[in-house]
DNA sequence: ATAATCGTTGCAATCGAGTTGCACTAAAAG
DNA sequence: CTTTTAGTGCAACTCGATTGCAACGATTAT
């Protein structure tokens, strides 16, 4: 596992005291975090600092984006190597029962064909049910 | 092609003047609509009669909803015979330069083979780019 | 036919995630 | 050391979504 600086470093994003925190907790965790979570955990750190480091990784390609379905968006630290090109496209699994958002690397994505001219540039696809956790 | 009065017949929804208006405008878009689309395109029809009209029908399955990451949620007539099952799934996709989101039923969904113990239930799957008609 | 009941509608108010302006502070450049 | 630039915290604001409530309409019971 790399370091939070060494990522930073390697992504070419100044290290600062929000950064590192956040970054860190983002590792920390198995599951994507919303604004919120991020918020929630890191109790002295500013909504809108998290907001703004938020944008500048994602900018810079430290975290992707997910849009759930939940009503917030979630982010989570990209695989090591990650481009966010539609080549690094992956599912990502919403429990409806939890809330949570995991990344799934191990499920493939299909070669998608789109109509006559238009354009893929990436994409969010979210499957729902229940995590293994919640389907008791 | 159904008439609104026959779908809401199929699906147990009550006939009323709002649910009629709204799934008549939705039925002629062949793009699908948010809340705010609608909201315009009917412009004597309250926000929240429209609100919940499409909740209405989401739960009833006249309609399904898509997260396409444009801030807002969309909505399209479910194609006949869809019971918003996952086998009903289609890929969604969502012009980054026009704002459209279109229904790509064409575009087969794969095999999703989750985890152990997981369970699917739905799925929101959106892919973004250029519409052929912002494509030039 | 009239009264009671229940779902639907319109309006206004509220919620909450996201976003921005601004002043202040820290870091980098000169 | 001084100047410039970038990052942070606070407060206010935006806007899509949602809800409380009263009025209305249709359906059912009396």
């Amino acid at each position: 596992m790399q370091s939070e600086e060494e990522i930073l470093k390697i992504k070419k994003v100044k290290n600062t005291a929000v950064r590192t925190v956040v970054l860190r907790h983002l590792l920390s965790q198995e599951k994507a975090q919303s604004l919120k979570d991020i918020e929630n955990a890191l109790a002295y750190t500013d909504r809108s600092s998290i907001f703004r480091t938020l944008k500048t990784f994602e900018e810079n390609k430290v975290i992707h984006s997910i849009e759930d379905g939940s009503g917030m968006t979630k982010y989570a630290v990209c695989a090591k190597g990650c481009n966010c090109d539609p080549k690094d496209l992956h599912y990502h699994f919403y429990c409806t029962n939890c809330n949570k958002t995991f990344c799934l690397f191990d499920l493939p994505v299909p070669n998608i064909k789109l109509p006559e001219n238009f354009k893929l540039q990436q994409a969010n696809m979210v499957v729902k049910g229940l995590c293994d956790n919640c389907n008791k």
